[in-house]
RNA sequence: GCGGAUGUGGCGGAAUUGGCAGACGCGCCAGACUUAGGAUCUGGUGCCCCCGGCGUGCAGGUUCAAGUCCUGUCAUCCGCACCA
């Protein structure tokens, strides 16, 4: 017997994985189907970090298992090779970030084939593909000619100091990620995709999917929907103002009313106001303020009441003052509230700031001149009319009723979710397939056009004024217009990474088709996804995102379901050996390379299913990799103790049973850390016996193949079984043999254990009783004292209550 | 502030419906083999005042029986953050 020589079997392995085509999905087949996916990897300059493995060796494992059970699997991966890191390395280096994109893809490439996942490469995705990317700019035109990407003015990220407007994702704590300077709001026309149309359907569907409950939670506080009224107020000028609220209940307590600084009505009062001045620099004043200051000065409420105008309380007829303050957020309801300092906290501090009444509606809290009394599930109205007397849930009601009678106001649902900003002023994106005419405002480029491809260019910076770096292009915006013929130009602006990533799952149903994004048979048969593994990180934002592209193009009739997966899980971040995040700055990250070099592939895939609980943070532990190390070694020394036999010995074939079972079961749940421990523990029974069948060894690799795959491919081969162990059929157990004869059972007094028997596994609970009672031990302590009650568990244990 | 977790030996973590707390691994201790051991093998390993007690962040409660259920409380992590 040779060594645990991991180097070669592992290379050996995998080309013969390679020539076999092993793991490449079937279109057309019969075969039950089993779509599983992890998420594409951004290849970074860094290569792999020991995260993405955890994701890819769990849903490996399951892959594995599925095809060992006779499924056509399609297990894909790709590379979502679009964004910032790849240009701002070509800015900085002079290079062209598809020439870095492609080296770092080979990089990954090469990472992800070392540790031997059964990934189908066939279908191999990249969004920077203009084939790929024909598709992600043919979705955009549907999106537009339906009226669902549309061009606004919006605030942009602005850094002072580059002189560029910046993504979200680059401002970070308030400043520019790259050069730390200030970042403010600056506004810039931008496409927008209209999200917000879907919320409902995005929160409803989450009830026929199985995602994990904090995952279905994460999204619907995203979206976060809520149910209110609008309500009319006029003001002593003659003019209107709708505020919105979800308290209609505390109407009677509304004693002012407050918008936001952007809000059309200042603009329309303007001639009246006795304070425009004063207004008009508080307005300047908020803008200037950045999303930084905004949120760091949350607290403390400012603003400027109106002079000259007041609104009147529909249901008091009290004339109450109306303010303009930052604690307003013009992007949500109507951009504008009725404030009731006594049961909401930001209007009671702001009262309380500007000395403004304070009257209680909902009497059952405390003293609301001390604080506000916001409980909606307790509580009576009181001070307030004809609700005067009812509790809170049914005083909303009734007032909106009321409201909506007299023509006063109406119900309302409102949703946090805004429309998803969906214009990056960069170079390295999806081109945006519009052009701009004079004459004909935007059209889309005709489908026969695409992929429109993003022009060779020397020089990619960012242009001056927070223009995309296409705008340097010339020859490539001058173009005429699809539907006139006259002159137009192309629209400048890219997609954001999230675009590609938004539907590429669906391409890996059918990866090279060239008529359509995916044929109708393809994804009839391969969708929805079966299982879906990923970050948390990704759950407001890509999932989300997805799963509204995936509802529009089943609207559209191109995808046959409603939601794009099935099932989606997520793991738990690996931290550094010192507990803490890895990052290049702690000097504790753990390079995939070095690991596989050091103790192989598999031991690196049994270590990282093996270090905790999947869905939880844990740190790394070399020490812990080398543990697992050594059981892979010492399955493989197996061999030392082999007996030339291909049946199943009688003392191991309950253990083996019940490890059969154990495997099966905790993979399904991904409890990988407690499957490995029980094939550890099945093989420490082998090493005590000194003996194991072939038999028994064959059965036991293949429960352990999806983790080690290399390994057990070989130790198969030498066992001399028939084609590959990764094709092989998965085990079965037999229930009868998972059950011991013999039980023990442990016996208690007063719920304390006094004595243990073993006995027949079926005992019932009078044949325990006595057992116990003639227990030597237990007639001691008995002895002399009273039994009040004897509680029996089958199979569990005895409990003797005495006095 | 709101939402979501988590808290168990020296460490990572186990423990279907309440039913032997600490599986499995690391580390540590002892022994064996060795010129040698950061190799391998064997045995041991929660704590203590050790014929008996005590132990799952803390304080109570329910129960014959609580890591698990209930009430309160503390700590840590993650996400959102003036959403009316």
């Amino acid at each position: 017997m040779g060594e645990y020589n991991f180097k070669f079997i592992e290379s050996k392995w995998q080309k013969k994985w390679d020539e076999a085509k092993a793991f490449e999905a079937v279109n057309g087949s019969d075969k039950p189907k089993f779509f599983g996916l992890v998420e594409f990897p951004y290849p970074s300059g860094q290569g792999l970090h020991v995260g993405h493995p955890r994701s890819h060796t769990a849903m490996d494992i399951i892959a594995r298992k599925r095809r060992m059970q006779g499924y056509n699997v399609l297990y894909p991966i790709g590379w979502d090779a679009f964004g910032l890191p790849a240009e701002n390395y070509a800015i900085k280096n002079n290079v062209h970030p598809a020439v870095i994109t492609a080296k770092n893809i080979a990089n990954f490439k090469r990472q992800l084939k070392m540790l031997g996942f059964s990934f189908d490469w066939s279908r191999e995705v990249n969004t920077t593909d203009p084939d790929y990317y024909k598709w992600t700019q043919w979705i955009f035109i549907q999106l537009f000619k339906r009226g669902l990407a549309y061009k606004q003015e919006m605030p942009i990220n602005w850094c002072t100091s580059c002189n560029v407007g910046l993504a979200n994702e680059e401002v970070v704590n308030g400043v520019c990620e790259r050069c730390g300077g200030e970042v403010i709001q600056k506004r810039q026309s931008q496409w927008m995709l209209k999200i917000t149309e879907y919320a409902q359907r995005l929160v409803d569907d989450l009830d026929d999917i199985d995602f994990l409950e904090k995952i279905k939670t994460q999204q619907r506080n995203w979206i976060g929907r809520s149910e209110g009224a609008e309500v009319r107020f006029t003001l002593t000028t003659g003019d209107e103002m709708t505020v919105y609220t979800t308290r209609a209940d505390t109407l009677f307590g509304a004693t002012y009313t407050v918008i936001s600084p952007e809000h059309p009505l200042i603009e329309k009062l303007a001639d009246k106001l006795e304070n425009l001045d004063e207004v008009k620099a508080y307005q300047s004043a908020a803008a200037k303020k950045s999303e930084f200051e905004r949120t760091e000065l949350a607290k403390e409420k400012t603003g400027v009441m109106l002079k000259g105008v007041k609104a009147i309380n529909p249901v008091t007829n009290t004339e109450i003052p109306i303010f303009v303050s930052d604690y307003v957020l013009v992007t949500y309801g109507t951009g504008a509230i009725m404030a009731v300092p006594a049961h909401d906290t930001r209007d009671w501090e702001f009262a309380k700031k500007f000395d403004l009444p304070i009257i209680e509606v909902v009497a059952g809290g405390k003293d609301v001149q001390q604080e506000a009394y916001t409980d909606v599930y307790k509580g009576t109205m009181i001070n307030s009319g004809f609700l005067t007397g009812m509790p809170v849930k049914e005083a909303i009601p009734a007032m909106i009723d009321y409201l909506e009678k007299e023509g006063l106001g109406k119900r309302k649902v409102n949703y946090k979710l805004r429309d998803w900003v969906f214009s990056r002023q960069r170079y390295w994106g999806e081109p945006i397939p519009i052009v701009s005419c004079e004459k004909c405002g935007f059209v889309p480029l005709p489908e026969s056009e695409l992929p429109l491809v993003l022009p060779d260019m020397a020089e990619f910076k960012p242009g001056e004024n927070g223009e995309s770096p296409l705008a340097n292009a010339t020859d490539w915006i001058n173009t005429t217009c699809p539907c006139c013929g006259g002159a137009a130009k192309r629209e400048t602006d890219t997609m954001p990474q999230w675009a590609g990533s938004s539907w590429y799952f669906l391409r890996y149903t059918d990866a090279h088709n060239d008529k359509a994004l995916a044929s109708k048979e393809a994804l009839d048969y391969w969708t929805p996804v079966d299982w879906y593994n990923g970050g948390m990180e990704h759950t407001t934002l890509h999932l989300l995102y997805s799963r509204f592209w995936h509802k529009f193009l089943y609207d559209i009739g191109v995808v046959p379901t409603k939601e794009p997966y099935q099932k989606r899980t997520s793991h738990g971040m690996i931290l550094g050996e010192n507990g803490e995040k890895m990052s290049k700055s702690r000097g504790n990250v753990v390079n995939p390379d070095d690991v596989v070099n050091e103790v192989g592939a598999d031991a690196f895939r049994t270590y990282e299913m093996f270090l905790g609980a999947f869905d939880q943070s844990t740190p790394w532990s070399q020490q812990g990799l080398k543990g697992c190390y050594r059981f892979l070694e010492k399955v493989w020394n197996l061999q030392n103790i082999l007996v030339d036999d291909d049946s199943v010995s009688a003392d191991l074939e309950k253990s083996l049973h019940k490890t059969i079972k154990k495997v099966g079961e905790d993979f399904e749940r991904m409890k990988f850390n407690t499957a490995i421990a029980a094939m550890m523990s099945f093989m420490n029974e082998v090493t005590k016996k000194g003996s194991i069948t072939k038999g028994e060894l064959k059965v036991f690799i293949t429960l352990l193949n999806p983790v080690a795959p290399h390994m057990t491919e070989e130790l198969w081969e030498i066992l001399g079984g028939k084609g590959l162990l990764s094709l092989a059929k998965w085990p079965e157990y037999d229930p009868a043999k998972t059950v011991d004869d013999e039980v023990e059972i442990v016996v208690q007094i007063n719920g304390k254990i006094r004595d243990k028997a073993m006995v027949p596994a079926g005992l019932d609970r009078s044949g325990l009783e006595e057992i116990a009672m003639r227990s030597e031990k237990i007639k001691e302590l008995t002895e002399g004292k009273n039994i009040i009650k004897v509680i029996a568990v089958p199979g569990r244990l005895i409990n003797i209550v005495v006095k």
